[in-house]
DNA sequence: CCTGTTGACTTTCCTTGACCATTGTTGTAT
DNA sequence: ATACAACAATGGTCAAGGAAAGTCAACAGG
C-alpha cells in the first residue's frame, strides 16, 4: 500500500474517531507519516473531495490547521432514526446536544442549529406548564427536524 | 489558538457582557496577552472592521481610550421592530404572515422562515392547551428572530 | 499512460519592533 | 494669571520576518 493510501486510511480512522469533524496539521502529518506536506494536499484532493462526502476547509499562517468534515450522504435516514430516537420527551440539555450531533455529522448546518435551540429553549417554553414542556419540546424539535431541514 | 485569536475572543465577550460598546486601554489589552501593543491594532482591523459589523474609536494621548461598537445593521433593527410589534400573543396565521413579510423585505431568508413557521405550526404546538397556544407561539417566534440576528 | 511522489516557489496570516502622532501635565518666564 | 516649552502618556503605521498551507511541474514506477 502506498504512503497517499495509508494516510487516507488514517484520516479516515481519526475521522470516525472524532464524529465526522476532524481538524489538523498539514506539517504535523506529512511528519508523521515521513513525507513532503504537499504531499497531504494530495490525499486531500484525491481521497476527501466534496464528491466523495467531503468538505475541507483550512487556514495558512501560523496557527494554520486543515479541518476535514464528512457530509452525511443519507441524511434523511439520519434525520429520521434522529427523529425516532427523540421519544415523546426531550430535555433542553438533550436538544442541544442532538443539535450539535446533528451539525458534527453535516445533516444540519450551525445556524439552523441554532435556531432550533432558540426555538426550543427554556425562555421559548417558559408558559408551558412544566409537566409538559419536555413533550412540547420533542414535538417542536421533530416538526422543525422534518419540515425545515 | 494564536494570540490573536486569542485577544479577539476575549474582547467579544466583554462586549457581549457589556451590551455592545467597549472601552479600552491598548497597552493593558497587551500586557494581559502578553503581547507588543500593536498587535491589538491588528485585532482590531482584522477581527473588528466595519465589514464584520464593528465600529472602531480611539484617541491618543494621556487618558487615550480605544473604545469598540457593535453596529445595529439595518436588519436587526426591523427585526426589533417586528419583535415588539408581536405583543404577548400570535395565531399560526399571523406567524405565516409575518414570516413571509420578513422574507420579503430580505431580512430572513426562506429557510429560516420554513424553520420560523415548522416550529410555531398547530402540529407542533398540539400539545399546549388552545388558551396558550398563541402565547407560546410568540414566545418562540420572538426567540427564534432574536437568534436570526 | 496513469497514479503517486517530491520539492521549489507562492500566498496568506500572524507577530514583532522601530518610529510617528496626538493629548495631557507640569514648570517657568512674563 | 497666561503663554509657552518640555515631558509624559497614550495610541497609530508600516515594514520585516516567521509560520503555516497552496500550487505546479518534473520525475518515478507499475
Amino acid at each position: 500500500m502506498g504512503i497517499t493510501d495509508m494516510i487516507a486510511s488514517f484520516i479516515h480512522d481519526a475521522l470516525e474517531e472524532a464524529n465526522g469533524v476532524l481538524e489538523l496539521q498539514r506539517s504535523d502529518l506529512a511528519q508523521r507519516f515521513n513525507c513532503v506536506p504537499s504531499q497531504i494536499n494530495y490525499v486531500m484532493s484525491t481521497r476527501f473531495s466534496p464528491e466523495r462526502g467531503y468538505i475541507v476547509e483550512s487556514r495558512r499562517g501560523g496557527g494554520g490547521y486543515i479541518r476535514i468534515s464528512r457530509v452525511q450522504v443519507d441524511r434523511e435516514t439520519l434525520l429520521m432514526h434522529v427523529i425516532n430516537a427523540i421519544g415523546a420527551n426531550l430535555d433542553e440539555t438533550s436538544a442541544r446536544a442532538i443539535a450539535q450531533n446533528l451539525v458534527n455529522s453535516g445533516a444540519i448546518d450551525s445556524n439552523t442549529a441554532r435556531l432550533l435551540t432558540a426555538a426550543t429553549s427554556h425562555r421559548a417554553l417558559q408558559q408551558v406548564s412544566p409537566a409538559l414542556r419536555d413533550t412540547v419540546r420533542a414535538d417542536i424539535f421533530k416538526q422543525v427536524l422534518l419540515y425545515a431541514v
